[in-house]
DNA sequence: AGTAATATTTGCATATTTTCAGAAATCAGA
DNA sequence: TCTGATTTCTGAAAATATGCAAATATTACT
């Protein structure tokens, strides 16, 4: 039961392991988008794009609408992003203080 | 800039994305441990977990203390086992969610 | 209706990456 | 040197990512 959880949690980690598939995350987090508006924005194939988009869909992190020809997507869970956001900051301390350290050795290096 | 923030960060959730590595994370939190002790506790190989905590050091997530012939890895960033809870926390809901639902379905159908 | 044009998805082939088991190599201490 | 703890190597199976072409689906045009 609790194994069945940590199964489920490295699923969804694997499914944000991919630079791409953040982008879209972060994307979406600024309102819902077509296909054709995402590939645009992030540079990316159609195609590409909407593997990715299918696969963060399998997993229920995005929930799509379809309009005429147009597929609309949108982020189905907040929640996640934020967590995203969370390692995020953790992140960009690290590497600010790595910079800094870098800083002051190249200062005593000189 | 950004863009390497984003690789970094797919890079550590892909590090997160394997149960194994997940529940040592849990395990550690509990307290530093040695390799033979996580190994009893999460029913690993040597060979296996080695590698498994060698991959976590690398990006930095758990750090190591050798004393004698013994190695003890401990967790060096709590923040992310925190960033963990909350997706955690997110699949369990959905998950006592989807729970419910298919009670409430079998109550319907019967 | 029939055809062209546009938006999106899917199939296929390929290159790359990941995982793991078992054997061998290290390394520290008795 | 012998033993126990840990790490590294090797090779094979499975999973992923991606480009290109083809298939769908829907609207626009004549």
């Amino acid at each position: 039961m609790e194994d069945d959880l940590t199964a489920l949690q490295a699923r969804l980690c694997k499914v944000l392991a991919h630079p791409k598939r953040l982008r879209i995350i972060y994307a979406l987090r600024r309102g819902e988008r077509s296909v054709g508006e995402l590939a645009k924005e992030l540079q990316l194939s159609y195609a590409n794009l909407s593997r990715h988009l299918h696969i963060l869909l399998e997993i229920g992190l995005v929930e799509a609408r379809h309009h005429g020809r147009y597929s609309y997507y949108r982020l189905s869970t907040p929640q996640i992003a934020e967590a995203c956001d969370l390692v995020r900051r953790v992140l960009r301390d690290r590497l600010t203080q790595l910079g800094q350290l870098a800083h002051a050795n190249s200062k005593n290096h000189k």
